[in-house]
DNA sequence: ATCCTTGCAAAGCATTTGCAGTCAC
DNA sequence: GTGACTGCAAATGCTTTGCAAGGAT
């Protein structure tokens, strides 16, 4: 649900010595116009709507693009597809088991779904186990139900 | 590092109608024997050791019924393999991006790294996105620093 | 003009499935 | 004896890769 910003995309493409194209930038767009954190194969069929030629594998490749600007994340799950996040703050998912989809917990609650880490206990995990920590991952799983129903 | 109680496993399968054999004992005692999580793979080439004939396949089903008995965890990541594990307890986990490997939070600092999830937040996002939540994950990722190194 | 990107098809990899033979109960 | 399990090979599904043609700078 954020605004594609064509020209931060164009400056962050240029950053890694990458091109601006169309498909990138209809990637970006498909992506920011959604909150569904959607896989690439659903990326791909919006994008084809405007870009009849495009190829599945251009939507990976333009992606992977993203995320190597820092202008999105990729959500991995084993289980099918990964998922794809123009919100790239870090914010706590709700995974449905029995489909797969990802969704954010509501905004007005995300602030209260708070990971308590100390930074002793950072330092206290570098130092025992040599894992320096960069960043979190928060989810909450089960499943959605119908709307109407217990 | 827990103890394989076989006759803990042999009664977990019949609960399910599912029965006790040999390669399921064998992946169950890899599975306890260690702290680091192992790939489907990990497991096969040291159930391999002992039960020479044993095929991938059989390990992939053998995990999948520890799971179902409730005697596993699938740990799923999208880049590269599920990983499994007998602790059953949710507990946080340390993933290292390079390597994919995934390790404990040590055991001394684990009870600090706790999720704030207070119950009247578990009913908002039920109220509001119809999601019922029945689990959770919680994961720092970045990666291992080798030993003597800053 | 350079060299990055596209689109296609083929390859790759983890995992699952179909099935005949075997084993647990 | 019955029905579940094994091991093999083939299939599946997501993702990546190689490459020639096209496009961005």
């Amino acid at each position: 649900m954020l605004k594609a910003d064509t020209a931060m995309l164009r400056e962050a493409l240029a950053r890694q010595g990458q091109r601006f194209t169309r498909q990138r930038a209809r990637v970006y767009e498909v992506l920011c116009a959604t909150d569904r954190h959607p896989t690439a194969e659903e990326v791909y069929v919006k994008v084809k709507r405007e870009l009849p030629s495009v190829s599945l594998a251009t939507v990976y490749k333009s992606l992977d693009a993203l995320v190597q600007c820092g202008l999105a994340q990729k959500l991995t799950y084993g289980d099918g597809s990964a998922r794809f996040d123009a919100n790239i703050k870090h914010h706590p998912h709700l995974r449905d088991l029995e489909t797969g989809q990802v969704l954010d917990v509501p905004m007005e609650l995300a602030d209260r779904v708070a990971l308590r880490l100390p930074d002793d206990v950072i330092a206290g995990i570098q130092k025992m186990s040599g894992f320096e920590v960069t960043g979190l991952r928060v989810e909450l799983v089960g499943r959605r139900v119908p709307a109407g129903v217990s």
